[in-house]
Formats: C-alpha cells, sequence, structure tokens
DNA sequence: CACCAGGCCCTAT
DNA sequence: ATAGGGCATGGT
C-alpha cells in the first residue's frame, strides 16, 4: 500500500536492519553534524581523519575547543566550506563548554528545551539539530533531510519541502520512537544514495517500488 | 568540462 | 513567506 506508513517496512524488505546507521561516538556525531551540511560523507571522513590525528579520542570535543577557529579550519579543509564550518563548530564547542563537554548532562535536560538551545546556535538549524538529538544523544526526534523529501515526492508524490511540515508527516505516521527513527532515516539515506542520482527519475525507486506493491499480500 | 554532496545564513522581493 | 547567492573540497 503506497501509504507513508509502510515505507519502514518497505525500505527494510530490501536493506534490513540498519541499527544506529549515523557512525562514530555521540562525540564524533556531535563535529560530523556541522561537518556534513551539504557535503559528501567522504570529504567528511578525511576532515574526521585530519581530527583524529590532533585530539585524544576520548576528549574529542574537549581538545578541539582549544583550537582556534583557524587551526580547526586547516584540519577541516577536505569537508569543504571550512571557514564557515569552523566557525560553526567553535559556537557549538563553546555551547557544549558550558555543560563541561558532558554528553550526560546534555542528556538530563528536557528535550524541547534543548532543541530550542542548539538551534540558537548560529550554523546550527533544524537538521543538525534532530541529526544531534537523534544520533549523539539517542532523543526521539525525526531527520529531515533532501534524500527524505525527494523519496517522498518520489514514491508518495508528496511535493512538500518545510522542514516542519515534512516532520510532521512522519510523527503523525511513526511513533515517538528513537531506535525507529534512527533506523528508518538510515533506510531512506541509504535507498537514496544506492541508485538515486539525478532527477527526474531514479528508476531504482520505480523498481522497487513495484517489486515491493506485488510482494505486498 | 559540469554537476553534486547527509545545510545554513543572509538578503531581497 | 519564499527564492537565490555564498560558502569550497573532492568524486563521478
Amino acid at each position: 500500500m503506497e501509504n507513508i506508513k509502510s515505507l519502514y517496512k518497505d525500505l527494510y524488505k530490501i536493506y534490513g536492519d540498519v541499527g544506529k546507521w549515523w557512525p562514530g561516538t555521540s562525540e564524533e556525531i556531535f563535529v560530523s553534524a556541522v561537518l556534513t551540511q551539504n557535503t559528501n560523507w567522504k570529504n567528511v571522513e578525511k576532515a574526521l581523519e585530519n581530527i583524529y590525528k590532533y585530539t585524544n579520542s576520548k576528549n574529542i570535543l574537549k581538545d578541539l575547543h582549544n583550537f582556534s577557529q583557524q587551526e580547526i579550519a586547516e584540519l577541516i579543509k577536505p569537508a569543504g566550506f571550512f571557514n564557515l564550518k569552523a566557525k560553526r563548530l567553535k559556537n557549538l564547542l563553546s555551547f557544549l563548554s558550558n555543560f563541561d563537554f558532558n554528553i550526560e548532562k546534555l542528556k538530563n535536560l528536557d528535550e524541547t528545551f534543548l532543541r530550542n538551545e542548539l538551534l540558537k546556535i548560529k550554523g546550527i538549524g533544524k537538521e543538525t539539530a534532530d541529526s544531534i538529538l537523534l544520533y549523539a544523544l539517542n532523543k526521539p526526534f525525526f531527520v529531515v533531510d533532501a534524500y527524505t523529501k525527494r523519496i517522498i515526492d518520489r514514491m508518495y508524490g508528496i511535493k512538500e519541502k518545510n522542514y516542519d511540515k515534512v516532520q510532521k508527516i512522519f510523527y503523525e505516521a511513526y511513533p515517538r520512537d528513537t531506535d525507529l527513527y534512527q533506523k528508518l532515516h538510515g533506510l531512506i539515506v541509504e535507498h537514496a544514495k544506492s541508485k538515486c542520482k539525478k532527477i527526474p527519475l531514479c528508476s531504482f525507486c520505480e523498481l522497487s517500488l513495484k517489486c515491493l506493491f506485488h510482494t505486498s499480500t
């Protein structure tokens, strides 16, 4: 059935359990969430490698906080937009310093309050905030990205591009479940990345859809 | 050579 | 409210 409620199990049939999907420790996810903004993950990995060379894996955030904006920019060059992202990372690290870079302290805050606080940081938009909440802090916020919008358009003809409205569609179709959101978002990206490259139509999606329709009931 | 990638901010209508 | 430009590297 061509309902967004069946998206999870339809994709699950193809890709199976993708687990938590976003790689890295919670500390690393704060950094990669910024680095990956409009950037290929491969380039993010190169930047992360540079960061790992100069930080202690136990204290990446605290260590990075001690670098200047210029030094961070130099490290993250491969990820592109390095000057901009260096600033954004400094902003985020400055916020985290208020909690002594202690992830547990963040987890203890009210979720909605924390999301609003993250959104106040210059350079942290809704998608980055929700990525941090969902993958670094294991809070039930659904991440809406370019792939999400593309898939609901291709599969269900939903043209909505507004972040909040798309997110609402998922909140109304799925229960507030961290594990589910982590896997569903991962499945969506895996599916989109697997073949979908160019608009207007991804032949892989069409085939998958037909196949799924025929196999379900 | 062109185009894209796991966005966000700012400005101009 | 919404559209468009800037940010920048590396892969295809």
